[in-house]
DNA sequence: GCGAAAATCACCCATTCGGGTGACGCGCCA
DNA sequence: TGGCGCGTCACCCGAATGGGTGATTTTCGC
């Protein structure tokens, strides 16, 4: 956007400039005013159109409100595979909190540890789960029903 | 849009009627060609402005429905809603790739385009979603059925 | 067929993730 | 009491991801 402002002003005093150098000729004709007018207005509401239309087309205003769906039977952890896998407590958690769609840092601050530590769990959570991205493990666990 | 274009030069005559009558005050000044040329600019940029917004505006009037949804039966799209947050095909199988675990150059690979276009698209897609990062671009589109 | 929407690709930059290593403390129990 | 599992934290580095801009080509509805 600071770039567009800049940009404009730039244009426009460069015009200015143009239409000084030019001020001279224009002034010889009977209507140079009206003429002058006319081009600078011309040239400045195609700009603005211009800029109207770029600032404004990705401008969606979705408004989106949350349905909740009512859900089936209530989820229930399959407790013998997490231990076949050896997940830990603190690991599912940080499972759970993952498939919340959060960062690590979030998941961090959620649960009162450093970056780092979340990092670490995660890193031997993919090892179990023979993972090499965060939203594989999420699909991974799921299928395992390890989470809802 | 004709009569946009009318009303826009019927102000535009207006205006340059009104500078003409003002003529030669603005004439005793020192810069008065450059005044001239501020004002009309920036009128004429403000309405160009706001011309290009009124034409953009009504692009879309979101309607939002509630459709409670019965649990059970096999996953079914809710396309009302992928309408609602213009989400294009294209969107959607990345969406799917993505929940499927898949990095974006096993994406690109698997649909056979560049990591760059795998990339713009989830990009539109989390705009689309308000999301941050793709495991919450999952959560949210599995929370507003549009993946299974 | 014209114009808008969609799809495609590129480049750059900053942040986040994933992987590896090493280390410390605590509780447990053999 | 020494080993072991678990949780915690740090640092480094490369890869992946997110965000922005810009451009071209395809597709498609009117």
């Amino acid at each position: 956007m600071r770039k567009t402002v800049l940009v404009y002003g730039l244009l426009g005093g460069v015009l200015v400039a143009i239409l000084k150098a030019t001020e001279y000729r224009f002034l010889v004709l009977e209507h140079s005013l009206e003429i002058y007018g006319g081009i600078v207005a011309l040239i400045f509401s195609g700009l603005g159109l211009w800029l109207g239309l770029k600032r404004t087309r990705p401008k969606h205003t979705v408004e989106v409100r949350e349905v909740l769906v009512p859900v089936g039977g209530p989820f229930e952890r399959d407790v013998a595979r997490v231990e076949q896998l050896g997940i830990t407590p603190r690991e599912l958690e940080i499972l759970e909190a993952m498939a919340a769609g959060l960062s690590n840092r979030e998941i961090a601050g959620r649960l009162f540890v450093s970056e780092n530590t979340v990092k670490t769990h995660a890193g031997r959570l993919f090892d179990k789960l023979s993972a090499r991205r965060r939203t594989q493990a999420v699909q991974l666990a799921k299928e395992a029903r390890l989470i809802p």
